[in-house]
DNA sequence: TCCAGTTATGTTGCACGGCAGCTTAATTGG
DNA sequence: CCAATTAAGCTGCCGTGCAACATAACTGGA
């Protein structure tokens, strides 16, 4: 897995944890000491975590400071909670978790990822006129949605360069 | 899991085993009877199917007639091979699997799913608009989509209908 | 202040999903 | 008919996800 982090990641870090806490503040939600931890590490990249990853990572930084291990439900509760409130997203095809980089804007639309297979990033975007698409395919269909979630994989600029180089 | 088949669901099965089965010629492909089985135990149902599923299915009917028992690879092989060649699709968000009904024709675009929360149905539809505007989605991002398959998650007419009466 | 109710965590255990790595059988084209 | 290819079988393992229950922490009143 590539981590190519061209921006200024840590601004986006800081960006996405206040933006929870205060979005849970507002709500009179419990931000526990887990809760972040969860979200600090999803934070830590645009690369989807599957809750074992966040165990391992999570349980490494315990044991050297001596403290109990965490058990899988720990972080699954954890995600279910930052899920709950929109905080973070789940990946249907990886298994994996990130944080959300809109949840200051809420999500009104339909959210789309873009999956890239290479590096393994995820990029969040929000379409009016897909949202607007949807809901007509839907509506002609007699379906009612429920808050989609598109996945759509392929291969980012960066690494589509990057294989040109190689080639 | 509720089944409603309103349909003439017969004349659509033999739709899809034919399909498969002229797609396959075509192509020199080799449709084992272990692959058939497996693609006919998904054309009995627009509900999506797990592997596991698939498995239980096959092997009962197969401790009726003192056969030996098929192992999980087998039917998760099988299903590679209808993936590769489109006959049949993966429901990510499910971790299951659904007969194509679209495969005659052919995948230029983006494909959709509507799959019901309440009887489990997924509907396959296929919208060039769609396809257009993911396609610039993507162009703008730099993106080089890979197939989409989109799974809008919701309720269906007749499940909506249902639980209208229900109330 | 203390207690009851709620919410969060911890523990155990299990079911399902998915596949690697290897062996054996079947098929096919020369 | 044989060698190469392809499919299928077998063993074993790891990741994902959660049910069910016990315990701890926190909260808002009386």
């Amino acid at each position: 897995m590539i981590e190519l982090e061209a921006h200024d990641h840590s601004h986006c870090i800081d960006q996405m944890l206040s933006a929870a806490e205060r979005l849970c503040k507002d709500r009179g939600l419990r931000l526990t000491e887990q809760r972040k931890a969860v979200l600090e590490v999803l934070c830590a990249s645009h690369v989807p975590a599957s809750a074992y990853d966040i165990l391992d990572r999570l349980n490494r930084v315990r044991k050297e400071n001596d403290e109990a291990m965490l058990a899988p439900i720990s972080i699954y509760r954890a995600l279910e909670f930052l899920m709950e409130h929109g905080i973070i997203h789940r990946i249907e095809s990886r298994n994996a978790y990130v944080a959300c980089t809109h949840c200051i804007e809420g999500h009104r639309d339909v959210i789309i990822f873009l999956l890239c297979d290479d590096c393994g990033r995820a990029a969040e975007f929000q379409s009016e006129t897909l949202s607007g698409l949807i809901d007509t395919i839907a509506a002609t269909a007699q379906f009612s949605p429920n808050a989609p979630v598109l996945e759509i994989r392929g291969r980012c600029s960066e690494c589509r360069e990057f294989a040109g180089k190689e080639a």
